[in-house]
DNA sequence: AATACATAGTCTATATCTTGAAAAAAGTCA
DNA sequence: TGACTTTTTTCAAGATATAGACTATGTATT
């Protein structure tokens, strides 16, 4: 009930360098004027912070902007070198491990296939942290300068060190991921859901930029959907809040992958879609054949969208946010044929004040969004605690 | 995307003022030593701050309490006479108007009936400032202390100065419910969702205390929700979310007061329940048929639970609580007869691990309980926000 | 009764912090 | 060169939390 924040006066420049860091980091160069109106800071604490950054080497200068005939402007951004973050995507048919600089520029990146249905703990493992040295090694990044590794892994992951998975369709059922993860990298870790993942980054770099509160909806073989509340991912009380593919769309329905009937999974994965028109295919030709499928204009695709718009309208009841991003393989092929009906479907199942506010558009990011996602855990994290590297600072010289 | 939340020195002691008050509202009678452990705070900044706050009156001294052979322990407690707050219930059949002191205790209370499907704007109006006058009057509050008023309605309600209302189902179409009130009375207003106030108040003294993600069901007639993020009540981007009544179940299913199909409330509430099982009813025998039905066990009632099931099942999917509270009239009586069921009914159609983590229980407030959490939105913004009273506090005299 | 001990609460000195105002820096323009 | 403009830094003032010393107020023991 008591949620004690800043308490003492250090606390307080910790959080405004906080603040002011995260507003260079999306705002781009930028200067110590305009910081003061986008952090609502003095100019003098502005100056002291910025100062601060910069003999940290956090933030350094980026050129100069005339002014109407006073002094230039200086504008600073964060240093994009400064570290590095990986990002970890464990995907049904693959692992991808991508490396960042603070821009998220991709440095380097390494990819595993996985045999399809065959998700051996150990095999991932092996997987993810050999593409960590890879990429690490090919960038020829430092190891001193990598901040952290995001990961980014299908179903339900517990918070806390062990990072407990619970993944069904995945076949992993209570596996430690943080914990194994751990015994072979000193880097620290961060692992979430895949869907959180990607819909972080979409906030960040792709369709939900500017909006505090969003759903990013991710369809691909699975459904799943990120929960954005007022800027941050909303996880629950055990971080499985977002379980969308899962909730029920119809009472004794059709039967879906988690063991359960009726799941709206089962009417808009692709997966079950593709089953539903009774199409053969494997995982190698799951894409191929539904996006044949999308273009046929079949009487399934029209029953998909509107349990896809009904699924949305539940999720614009509940969530009020101004926002949905479609995102997700076949999320996008579904959008990029048929989003005016999707839209329609959506108005029929939901009340009038709360659609009308929300706007549907289409996800912007590509197939490394997860990876992506993943690292924005990592400089996520090192945007609002950057304090410890400044600890040992000297006093200055007069 | 940037936060700004604490920048001066001020805003600290304000928000350890606002902290320690808090505490002491919930912990109630507390030394200033305990406070130390409850707020995180130093033994001294309590003392300064509780010095604070018992010069202005906002707390009291409740008392000794003896330690292990030491100084005795002052206890510290809210002073419940410092403000008073006044409730407004806004239902289908009543306007309700109580006004409680900081414990919440009920000094005065005034009650209107409503002719069934008679909610014109202005009676609705007239009630609750004739309401407002009469507590405050019989109570023998003096107006100063009055600290704001508190109003649960239906339907949606948009933030800001109109508080404009959107309520189909009671036939309010964008009403700005908050400048009509405020022509009328003098009083801080905050008017919300009557599913939301409810809510609140299972939160701080209902079945809900302690958690800090819950869902709190609301069913009677119709069919609300109040969702409990990290604390909070989760509004979204315009206030309407929790919307969980018309959230769709099925595809194409019954009609429903909305105007939509297959919402949820076409299935689980009592008015649709009872037309379901082709009883006749009128708003004043409603509850009563509500309860023989149930007592029946009528096949209706065994596919209602089977839908509540579900649609429990969805918020936990979607919102992983730690605390399901399942309350309304209709949830009541339906939870008294059939938990066993419904939690069985839920688990069915829910992923495991959620299910695992989230208890259903019943809620334990009353028919007051949607005027008592209004009153709490005044309570709420008074523990929040004290500074203003202190602002003309004079130098100590050594 | 005097003393020792224990616990609660307050006071003081100190290190920080933010800020407004003044000063300095770094340009343009005439 | 000097007046002017705009940006950035410096400085003094005011406010805060904290650690640790100190005071207050009991019980237990001698």
């Amino acid at each position: 009930m008591v949620r004690p924040e800043r308490r003492t006066v250090r606390d307080l420049r910790r959080g405004n360098r906080a603040v002011l860091l995260r507003a260079l980091y999306f705002a781009g160069p930028t200067s110590r004027h305009e910081l003061t109106a986008l952090t609502g800071l003095s100019a003098a604490t502005v100056s002291n912070v910025t100062g601060d950054l910069l003999a940290d080497n956090i933030i350094i200068e980026a050129g100069l902007v005339d002014s109407d005939g006073g002094r230039p402007r200086v504008l600073l951004r964060v240093n994009p070198t400064y570290g590095f973050a990986v990002g970890v995507d464990v995907g049904e048919t693959h692992v991808r491990v991508e490396l960042f600089d603070l821009d998220m520029n991709e440095l380097a990146k390494s990819e595993f296939a996985l045999r399809p249905g065959a998700h051996e703990v150990d095999v991932v493992v092996r997987h993810i942290l050999t593409g960590i040295e890879a990429v690490v090694a090919d960038s020829g990044v430092p190891p001193s300068k990598v901040l952290g590794i995001g990961v980014g892994v299908p179903g339900i992951v517990e918070r806390g060190p062990e990072a407990m998975i619970h993944a069904q369709t995945f076949g992993w059922d209570s596996v430690p991921l943080g914990t194994l993860l751990r015994a072979g990298t000193p880097f620290p870790l961060h692992i979430d859901n895949g869907a959180k993942t990607m819909g972080q980054a979409e906030m960040w770099f792709g369709a939900g930029r500017g909006s505090r509160h969003a759903v990013i909806a991710l369809i691909g073989s699975g459904v799943g959907a990120s929960i954005i509340a007022d800027g941050v991912t909303y996880r629950g009380a055990n971080s499985s809040a977002g379980e969308w593919g899962h909730t029920k769309i119809a009472i004794g329905g059709r039967g879906c992958r988690c063991g359960g009937r009726g799941c709206l999974e089962a009417y808009i994965g692709a997966e079950a879609v593709l089953e539903r028109a009774g199409i053969d295919f494997n995982t190698s030709t799951e894409q191929a054949a539904f996006a044949d499928l999308v273009a046929s204009g079949s009487p399934v695709i029209e029953e998909t969208v509107e349990y896809l718009g009904a699924g949305l309208a539940n999720l614009i009841n509940l969530f009020n946010p101004e926002r949905i991003v479609v995102g997700g393989w076949a999320g996008l092929l579904l959008g990029q044929h048929l989003l005016t009906t999707i839209k329609q479907k959506a108005a029929e199942n939901c009340l009038t004040q709360p659609y009308s506010t929300a706007s549907i558009v289409l996800g912007r990011l590509g197939p490394d969004a997860v990876a992506l996602g993943a690292a924005t855990l990592v400089v996520d994290e090192f945007l609002l605690s950057t304090t410890s590297a400044s600890v040992s600072r000297e006093p200055a010289v007069s």
